[in-house]
DNA sequence: ACCCAGGTGGCCC
DNA sequence: GGGCCACATGGG
């Protein structure tokens, strides 16, 4: 099965090319902007999440503890783009507010944590769930934790590697079948929202889905004796 | 005029 | 544990 994993990898990263939009963020503060964004993009198309972000960034305002002093009405109106303000506005703030005080709004001293705990920390935090929580640790904290969302569900209906709609059982399925690796982790998550928004929008596989012809090649490799 | 977007919490069973 | 709903804006 491991096999089976990295070969979707490979298939996909052949198909897509290197992602690595995480890399072209150019800010004083990219793992705080990480952050803020992993919540603003909560069911929004990341298009919405870039102008609020760039209200946030023109103002100067990418830092946490000047955030949270910022006025709630104030703090609406530059996220409005994205969406939900009123529930968007208080997870924002949930967090800002676990951030500042048991870190003191050092990304340092919240990522130093041992990660189970800080998980579990984080995941209690209003507003942020476990793709949130995981994107957060992965992408800004470094972490090799996978992050799973609808496209990973869904790829997982369409190409047969698991069968679970349980979160963390499909999450710990992909840390279990490929290299404890960040940057590896960072990619395939990447890869698959790239394949998603490509090709499984539709409820019954498209026939361009690069999936489709490749599914039959990925599973012979599976029967091959090792 | 629809439909959808990289989710989450609340409420119900 | 799972199913259903509200939450809001911008783009196709």
């Amino acid at each position: 099965m491991t096999l089976k994993v990295i070969n979707l990898y490979r298939r996909l990263l052949k198909h897509f090319g290197k992602q690595e939009w995480w890399s072209t963020i150019s800010t004083e503060n990219p793992k705080f902007e990480v952050i803020v964004g992993a919540i603003l993009t909560q069911q929004t198309a990341w298009k919405n999440v870039e102008m609020a972000i760039k209200n946030l960034k023109d103002e100067n305002l990418l830092e946490a503890k000047k955030l949270f002093k910022l006025p709630i009405s104030r703090l609406k109106v530059l996220i409005k783009p994205c969406g939900f303000l009123k529930v968007k506005t208080k997870r924002l703030r949930s967090f800002l507010k676990f951030f500042i005080e048991n870190f003191d709004a050092e990304l340092e001293k919240m990522f130093e944590k041992n990660l189970n705990e800080l998980r579990r920390e984080l995941l209690s935090v209003h507003g942020i769930g476990y793709e949130t929580c995981d994107s957060i640790l992965l992408y800004a904290g470094e972490k090799p934790i996978f992050v799973v969302d609808a496209y990973t569900f869904r790829l997982c209906e369409r190409y047969p590697i698991i069968n679970s709609k349980n979160y963390e059982e499909v999450r710990e399925f992909f840390e279990k079948n490929l290299p404890r690796d960040v940057n590896l982790f960072k990619e395939f998550h990447a890869l698959i929202v790239e394949l998603g928004k490509n090709y499984c929008k539709t409820k019954p596989l498209c026939e361009k889905c690069p999936l489709k012809k490749g599914c039959k090649h990925a599973i012979s490799i599976d029967n091959l004796p090792n």
